[in-house]
DNA sequence: TGATTTCCACAGTGGTACCT
DNA sequence: AGGTACCACTGTGGAAATCA
């Protein structure tokens, strides 16, 4: 157990007097729900997206496509064609199962069904990560799935049944584990009061789990991954820092392993493990020098010990075809498995997270400046180029489906 | 100042069984 | 419900060999 993972102890104390208790809680709630409203629209249309196609190795493939999350229940389900197709998925889901849950608010006549995926801040993912904290932050994530109604709090019997159930739908875990998980994630994640779970608003978990500002875009995790293995949930966590950097396949900015190491802290051969399981896809990128002379490899190998190699050029992408030039291998990028979910409250959140940071006095929010290198042109390398000469920049070059080759404009201190 | 894989060894934990 | 013990499995890092 790392010692970091103790140290949110003595936050949880500190929660519960930084915050003026239920009031603003339900504050938050409220303003919450009127944000979501306004966000719904722009969320419904940018849902789909796709996922990769699940493999079958074993494990439960998620759906490829992913319907509407996160919305308030009171809107869209007039739509009848989203309805027929929720319930379609869901055949076993009785309005029975729900009723309880619902009526806040605005007259629902029911609750459809429980979301297919969830809005998650990678963030927050990590920070679950980091603090070793997965097991009870799954649960969280569960809970918010199973909060339909958006009202804040579930029963702890239906929560029994939805997790541990025969017949549950979110079953993942056996009853005794549950308790184990809540007693674990009290105070934390959520708060216990006569048979009630009330969950911890996103803004306060963030703030336990040290994180001083939300970053990263939200994405979408499929529920059906929350119900796998440990191992499964905590790759998908980690894979949402790649799913939120991949905006379109354009900016697909190489990123070195250390560097990921440094804001996610997670050593590059976990990443791997993890990329490999949450199915994050991988593209090597190639720079190409000047033509492959004696002395150009020699500068070059001297600069950078082994990692040069000649490119042949079989296909003539960089000029006459079979020219062999001084190469060598650049970070990685990646494409994550997960569709980018709308910003949406994030900004209120980081606001209330500030203000939490700077009551607790705890504000070591320690920035990691990453100087950048790749750029998609030439011209916006040449200007950074201005004033960095002290490393190398590399903007897009051409490439095909494998690897993607980048120019470079070498650093001064290579002679 | 790249990446990948495989093999190995170890510690810690997730999840459960069996108690009271 | 909760305490405790237990074990298989998971997570992890190092090294070495190799690739492009």
């Amino acid at each position: 157990m790392l010692p970091s993972a103790r140290k949110v102890e003595p936050f949880v104390g500190k929660l519960g007097h930084a915050i003026s208790g239920e009031l603003q809680a339900a504050q938050e709630r409220l303003l919450q729900l009127r944000a979501q409203r306004q966000a719904s629209r722009s969320e419904a249309e940018g849902q789909l997206v796709s996922l990769f196609a699940a493999e079958t190795n074993g494990e439960r493939p998620f759906p490829i496509t992913t319907p509407i999350t996160q919305l308030p229940p009171h809107l869209g389900w007039e739509s009848a064609a989203v309805s027929r197709s929720l319930r379609r998925d869901n055949v076993q889901q009785s309005e029975v199962t729900y009723a309880t849950a619902v009526s806040i608010e605005t007259a629902v006549s029911h609750s459809p069904t429980l979301p297919k995926t969830i809005k998650l801040y990678p963030d927050v993912a990590i920070g679950l990560l980091r603090q070793e904290l997965v097991a009870a932050g799954r649960l969280w994530l569960l809970l918010q799935v199973a909060d339909v109604a958006n009202c804040g709090w579930i029963e702890e019997s239906r929560a029994r049944e939805l997790f541990t159930g025969k017949r549950g739908d979110l079953r993942f875990c056996g009853v005794r584990q549950l308790r184990n998980l809540l007693a674990q994630g009290d105070e934390l994640f959520w708060a216990r009061q006569n048979g009630r779970i009330w969950l911890r608003s996103t803004a306060k978990v963030a703030f336990a789990l040290e994180i001083p500002q939300l970053k990263l875009r939200p994405v979408a995790l499929p529920v059906a991954v929350l119900r796998q293995k440990i191992g499964t949930v905590r790759a998908h966590l980690y894979a949402t820092f790649h799913s939120s950097r991949t905006q379109h396949d354009q900016a697909k900015k190489p990123i070195s392993r250390e560097t990921v190491k440094k804001l996610t802290e997670v050593n590059p051969r976990t990443q791997r493990r993890y990329e490999r399981k949450a199915k994050v896809k991988r593209q090597a990128q190639f720079a190409i020098g000047p033509a492959a002379t004696t002395d150009n490899l020699q500068a070059r190998a001297w600069e950078q010990g082994q990692a040069t190699f000649q490119f042949k050029d079989f296909n003539g992408q960089q000029g006459p075809q079979g020219k062999s030039y001084v190469a060598w291998q650049l970070p990685n990028s990646y494409v994550g498995p997960h569709a980018p979910q709308p910003k949406g409250r994030q900004k209120r959140i980081n606001q209330t997270l500030t203000d939490l940071f700077m009551q607790g006095m705890t504000g070591n929010g320690q920035r990691l400046s990453v100087t950048r290198r790749f750029f998609d042109n030439g011209r916006l390398a040449a200007k950074s180029y201005l004033r960095n000469s002290e490393q190398d920049h590399y903007w897009r070059g051409r490439g095909n489906g494998r690897y993607q080759l980048w120019q470079v404009m070498e650093s001064s201190n290579l002679s």
